[in-house]
DNA sequence: TCTTAGCACTCATTTCGTTCAAGTGCTAAT
DNA sequence: ATTAGCACTTGAACGAAATGAGTGCTAAGA
């Protein structure tokens, strides 16, 4: 069967009537608010079509139709017309990005916590993998009499920290030691090598000069391998009132989702085509995603990936309006990311 | 009326019976089960007692009885025995918090966690309010060629950092000069009077040494003010099987606690008697919890408070073992965060 | 050939009465 | 003071009937 204009209008109109009421969509209501000049009958029949072509759903026979993953697909790739932001909106996201956080998490973090205002949906954020990074630069910093600060920073841009207590106070010269000795033996491996080869060698090496360097590897050992991609959600609150979680049913799925994060973890860590991908529905084959959509916009500098932010929301989603402001957001985002990094540096 | 000891074993075996089946208890159930040696009328003529006094409640006629809060409030404070820790219990928690968590925010959220294991409800933690900390030490870290890390150390021990990316590359000697003079001039001061009164000051003496003095200042005072009273909520997960949330109103309830976070704020700042604090359902006035119970622990080092731990779960909750387990970590977390302070330094 | 009026049919939802069982409160006997 | 006995209350479960939204199909009209 083709898929002609009619078809598509026909559609377009249903999941444009679906998003706004969540109820199934009847033909009499398209035929008379949507302005298609057919009569309730005629869009009766496109509709059986558009069902048997994949496109819709019936809850039951009695029922109207709601628009299935595959036909929410189409209308994502092939019939909305995305809704550019307005001047003010962009204004006003670019205002919320001025403040200078330079912390990378943080900044990823304050990103999703936007992006969950802007589109009263869930937000997600996640951090990079840093497997596969290397050190630029450790340093240790002496901290009060008994603290030791170990910082590291990655080749991504990335600074991960961790504050070490011991046991009594480390003399300034040995702390200069181990600095140097450290970035000596380090600088440029790789995070995994680090921890999987060189480390208890460079305990033995440094335990003569201050038996502190034990907690000291541990912690450094801890924040190499310690997961970076943890996965923080925000504005949960929003969704509570969506209709589709009314179902406590429904609802402990979501919340299962969002609680455990393993598979939002997953998610954020595939994505196949370029920054921005979309999972409707079923499309991702996690069960209890299938009443939700995931959007999720991949950050990175220079090619390394640095994080990912997106947003969780109902199938039933306002793609016309969520997408241009994630690409905007994330646009935005990643130009403020390389903004220092070296090209103009103008603020 | 007299609360004569009958009642009390009475009020006991219906709390205990309903905290197993969450379901109201009956006379019979009690008559028969509880080893009281009284029929069933008896047991009932003790219960309408008992629900007069404010003990106990029945949700309709024709109903068993269910505890009211004053009834658990007498539990918790007169008639229940806390059950000891086992030996294995205790090391379990020991071992846990062997590794060096140097970093207190991770201390804390770490334990909050553990809590959520160890009691299967819902933990919460939330860092101190530092606005009357004053400054031991800052130090400015010089990361790569274009970032610099902050760091205060505060006089209850916490650490905070962030880093801060700067236009271009800062000389070695502009980094020392500047950490000289912040060191000079705020060591020894409030938080909260820094940022108040000295910042504009520092700024201008500092911008005719390096321009990028501007966003420096601007990150400090931020880590100043920065609101370290997050509230971490973990192991909501455990709580979604309860039978009092099957209910999707209890439900919803439940989760705007957890996602607002300010009434948990709101509780976990006051606390009145004591490290350790009990709110059982409406005794705290906020209407959504009136089903719930909050456990918290308020942690310290040397009288300055440092962030507190607790739990959230049903009113009908194990305090007999609850309590004691929470009491139990909170010491120990209690004993770690002293150890490398001063006292003997042993590991 | 495409469109549509008309109508029978399906099925979730609501409503209402009935039954059922759990559990109480009260009275009177012990 | 205790308790057996019994009437009474009430939520929950069940089923039948009514309701109504919306479909699918047929046959007539453009």
């Amino acid at each position: 069967m083709l898929l002609d204009d009619r078809k598509r209008k026909i559609l377009e109109a249903i999941i444009e009537e679906y998003n706004a009421t969540a109820e199934p969509v009847s033909s009499s209501k398209i035929a008379t608010d949507y302005g298609l000049d057919y009569s309730p009958a005629t869009i009766r029949n496109e509709m059986a079509n558009l069902e048997e072509m994949g496109y819709l759903e019936q809850p039951h026979t009695s029922a109207g139709r709601i628009p299935s993953s595959k036909g929410y697909r189409l209308y994502v790739d092939n019939i909305m017309k995305e809704k550019n932001l307005t001047i003010k909106e962009k204004e006003n996201i670019d205002a919320i990005l001025q403040s200078d956080i330079a912390k990378f998490e943080n900044l990823i973090k304050e990103a999703s916590n936007i992006l969950s205002r802007l589109t009263n949906y869930a937000s997600i954020a996640m951090g990079p993998d840093m497997e596969s990074c290397t050190v630029e630069e450790i340093k240790l910093v002496k901290l009060g009499h008994d603290k030791l600060m170990i910082v590291i920073l990655a080749d991504n841009g990335i600074v991960k920290e961790s504050v070490v207590k011991c046991q009594e106070e480390i003399p300034e010269d040995n702390v200069e030691i181990f600095n140097r000795y450290l970035n000596y033996k380090l600088r440029g491996m790789n995070f995994r090598e680090i921890y999987e080869n060189i480390n208890e060698y460079i305990e033995k090496e440094l335990y003569q000069i201050n038996t502190n360097i034990v907690p000291l590897m541990m912690e450094l050992n801890h924040l190499l391998t310690e997961q970076n991609s943890n996965v923080y959600v925000d504005g949960t609150k929003n969704l509570l009132d969506l209709p589709e979680l009314k179902k406590s049913e429904t609802l402990q799925k979501f919340l299962n989702i969002i609680e455990t994060k393993d598979v939002i973890k997953e998610l954020l860590k595939n994505g196949y085509d370029g920054n921005i991908n979309i999972y409707i529905g079923q499309e991702t084959s996690f069960d209890d995603l299938k009443d939700f959509t995931i959007i999720t916009y991949k950050q990175s500098i220079h090619d390394k990936e640095v994080g990912t932010i997106g947003i969780i929301g109902p199938k039933r989603m306002d793609y016309k309006k969520v997408i241009p402001t994630i690409k905007y957001l994330g646009e935005a985002i990643q130009q403020k990311i390389n903004q220092g990094g070296e090209a103009d540096g103008r603020k």
